[in-house]
DNA sequence: CGCCGAGTTGAACTGAATCAAGAAACGTGG
DNA sequence: CCACGTTTCTTGATTCAGTTCAACTCGGCG
């Protein structure tokens, strides 16, 4: 996948010019991840926020029968973080792996202080990311209300094509809340469908 | 229930004095609902935020076979509105209804200007709402994904035990995401559960 | 070549939905 | 304050979508 930049991706979206950001960027620290490695696991402090630059993160929780439930993907140009723990001082609540090897930037509280100070329409920004944040979470919720499992995937298929290809189904099935039999199962009838269309 | 006034309610969530928002909050509108009147309908475009001073809002959707599911409650002290309608200027996709004869106070855009212009910190009181809705949501997902019908309510219960008293059980099994019929059931089956104890 | 994780398939099971009917609770007007 | 209709809740019988468990297939990859 292509890899994208912090630097232009501020830029575009601030409409600033890349020098504006540039040595605010410079502070952030860049890291290279391994596949399968944690960023923040549950029950730990997280203190960052999370650009991924290139590869993959998942955000799940672990409920008490040890069953993972996919809270969110991050592909590259995504922003993830444990809100909670970051804003309210909390543990958090969901582990932050990467699926594929990944290189992300770190986004610390003094990134936050000095890009707002620096740039006024961060903050215009941000409060935009947050609504958006929150219009798909309410898709999401609806969703899990109203759909069946086969609309659900429909759904997820039209709306992530690019992570459906990346990730084992699994992981889909654990995203929309199905066993992964199940998912199986509903592809193959999809499947069945089109063919006798 | 009590009856909570927005004037005041500013006043101690931004650490001012109730003078300083007095100005501000005179401008709004303030509008008697009558049960079960719409302040927003599916479809049309939402320019105002509401503050629920008394009374009980709900908020929900209706899929093709004609379900309603509610997406949230909103009691005295509660923001509601349809983001997305207001933010990303899109025809809204829920129904906000009264379920009690309410009061509420209409929010336009000139009285966001107005007051975060006039009051420094009401856009980080405001972030703070963002974080907690996002959190909130976040956390219904979570149990969608990995709770059965009765943690469901049995988590509701303890989180919004005012409501529960307030609204049919029907409208807390929509809520959940579970037919009414089962509910009455899973409450059936708690009784008992809790008489054998 | 053989192993291993991911996906598929089948069969039995189950939590919750649906349909239908009755019982309680509630508000309204007489 | 009672009688009435309406809405809400309960209960039973049946069905169904999705789960679970177990066995098997397939495509890499060391």
């Amino acid at each position: 996948m292509d890899k994208i930049n912090l630097r232009q991706y501020l830029a575009t979206n601030l409409h600033v010019v890349e020098n504006d950001v540039l040595e605010i960027v410079e502070h952030c620290t860049v890291q290279q991840i391994k596949k399968d490695s944690f960023l923040v696991r549950q029950g730990e402090y997280c203190r960052h926020g999370f650009f991924v630059e290139q590869g993959l993160l998942r955000q799940y929780s672990i409920d008490e029968k040890g069953k993972e439930h996919i809270i969110s993907f991050a592909p590259e140009g995504w922003f993830i973080t444990d809100r909670e723990s970051v804003y309210f001082n909390e543990p958090a609540r969901y582990f932050i792996q990467a699926y594929e090897n990944s290189q992300i930037v770190l986004l610390d509280e003094d990134f936050n202080q000095l890009i707002s100070k620096k740039i006024s329409n961060y903050n215009t920004f941000n409060t935009k990311l947050l609504h958006n944040h929150i219009r798909h979470l309410l898709k999401r919720i609806d969703l899990l209300l109203s759909a069946s499992a086969e609309e659900r995937y429909l759904q997820f298929v039209t709306m992530y094509p690019d992570i459906l290809l990346r990730v084992p189904q699994t992981m889909v099935a654990s995203y929309l809340g199905i066993a992964p039999e199940s998912l199986s199962r509903v592809r193959k009838d999809l499947a069945r469908k089109n063919f006798k269309k």
